[in-house]
DNA sequence: GTCAGTGCAAACCCTTTGCAGAAAG
DNA sequence: CTTTCTGCAAAGGGTTTGCACTGAC
């Protein structure tokens, strides 16, 4: 998702171009997401989109359309952490580090880190995505 | 966790060396993990455990202990899939391959893959781990 | 005898699903 | 009008917890 601020129309063109109907709910979600680049549970998008709103969007469409984006790629989703999934409106290849104390996602600069080496996947697969995780707890 | 095959008493003394008495189903448990290198979930341990043996280890004790093992350092839990966790047998840093089509873990290679560029880390924390997961489909 | 460990079932949390009503073109 | 989307509530699946019972020293 490009990251810049946009206006409501513009946010509904990206939705279109990517085969989105641009719903009232999915237009509140992705200007929530596409407002600065972020790293959200669903839980967080909940309480994100319904902040300062009398029309709430229900739970169900929130995981619904964060499930669309993802898999329209819009937004990624992150494995981090066992008992959530986090959603990243940057969906240009970069890693996490992810503070297991506070729950947070951080981006690792790609100048910080670089993985060489692309290991020979095994027979009869297909590369899906990499990803590095740098665990971090407080000191 | 050393990853050759060990004696009933090995595996013991090995708990013992990690702070862990060594019960009869945190034997069973052990057994299975150190018989060779192995990434499972709790579900997994729980049926190969309860396989060939009248007496059942129930599930909350599986989860205690896998929980206790990665806790002491005997295991490792490796997070790559929101809906379980799996434990890894071996211990040293190294990096995974996972197929999301079959749900199963691959090694990579030490001299497969390697991270260069340790990033700084935010003010603050400690390292805790890293972690690259290569994620494969079926072609 | 004392204390840690186990088993059972219920509770928990995030996520998904089924279905009736609402909204979009 | 027809089709897709939304909201609600219930179900689902992995994991954790409370508590009485068992077992190890």
């Amino acid at each position: 998702m490009n990251q810049m601020k946009k206006t409501n129309e513009q946010v509904a063109e990206m939705l279109k171009s990517y085969d989105i109907m641009p719903t009232q709910q999915r237009l509140k979600i992705a200007n929530i997401l596409c407002a600065e680049p972020c790293h959200m549970s669903a839980d967080q998008v909940l309480s994100a989109v319904n902040q300062e709103s009398t029309k709430k969007v229900c739970k169900a469409t929130i995981y619904n359309t964060l499930g669309l984006f993802a898999e329209k790629g819009i937004i990624r989703e992150v494995i981090v952490d066992n008992s959530k999934l986090f959603y990243d409106s940057n969906t240009s290849v970069h890693h996490h580090f992810y503070n297991v104390d506070t729950g947070k996602l951080l981006d690792i600069g790609e100048d910080e880190l670089s993985v060489s080496g692309l290991p020979v996947l095994p027979e009869g697969t297909v590369n899906d995505g990499m990803e590095v995780v740098v665990r971090i707890r407080n000191k």
